[in-house]
DNA sequence: TCGTTGATTGACGTTTACGTCAACGTAAAG
DNA sequence: CTTTACGTTGACGTAAACGTCAATCAACGA
């Protein structure tokens, strides 16, 4: 997980492509293509359909083709950082579920605010747990330091 | 992920079991029963006999039993902590490895101190990534307790 | 000695998160 | 009109992390 295959994005190609002009029909400032959004974000198109499946994602569809609004990339945004924290795709889902969920009785706005503390007692649970690898990964250095110094001395 | 089945350790057991007393043989501060160690970190006895599989535990054999002992209990701290984090158990072994590995020469130190300088990256990318969410769910928050705020006031 | 309780060893099943074809549609380019 | 490049829809495959039997064995306890 540590380099997700960061194409070096194609600068050589001879024609300007990527203009599909029609696709935005007219409104052509917010709309992206599959293979456009799957390369911002260092994905693959199956993994935007996959996301898609489990409803994390709900692009246009213009005909039968995939548009892809702002909306869709922010949720992306949301979906990958939920991954770089290890967090399932369901639980993703529900997580980005609250963010717009309704929230017009004073019963759902409670229930989101609850939904809140969970999520956040989760979150804190794993900064501790992240301060402590980074504890430990500090005096080990230390150790690993002091060690170097011994060797380095006996040359 | 948010409650690993955190058993409530059966109080009203009426003879005080887990005596087993020759499993020991003699030495029976430290050394524990793999039923034991389960329970202890509550997880099944298949995934503390999975993670041996990969390598990421060593428990003595005594005969064909397993005995776990406090070096096997670190090590399943490490991998729950892990885990809680998202990261692949493959991973987890490697970052295990590494807390002892063979440093005795000035190269394998270095290497050391390379690795650890990853693995710190990596966490605090996550520990940004936490902090970023931590901080929307704060503003959503606040949206949400203005909203209800609202609500309340026209009872 | 016999039965119950717990441990071990396969082996197959399952869920998650996609990868990987294959087959087909479609629009812009020559 | 035919490429060609990109998009879509199944459908099957796969790796990780165990779950879930079933059969077997080993050790106390009555």
């Amino acid at each position: 997980m540590a380099s997700p295959t960061q194409r070096p994005r194609n600068e050589t190609s001879p024609t300007p492509r990527l203009r599909r002009s029609d696709v935005t029909a007219g409104r052509r400032e917010d709309s992206w293509t599959i293979a456009q959004v799957a390369d911002e974000f260092g994905i693959t198109h199956r993994a935007v359909r996959h996301y898609e499946d489990l409803g994390l994602i709900t692009p246009e569809r213009r005909g039968t083709a995939r548009i892809y609004h702002r909306r869709d990339r922010t949720r992306l945004n949301l979906i990958l950082r939920g991954k770089r924290l290890g967090f399932p795709l369901e639980e993703i889902r529900t997580i980005i579920d609250l963010y717009d969920a309704p929230r017009g009785k004073r019963s759902q706005l409670e229930y989101v605010l609850g939904q809140i503390d969970d999520r956040r007692a989760d979150l804190e649970q794993r900064r501790r747990d992240i301060d402590d690898a980074l504890a430990e990964l500090d005096t080990f250095e230390a150790r690993c330091r002091a060690d170097l110094d011994a060797v380095g001395a006996g040359r």
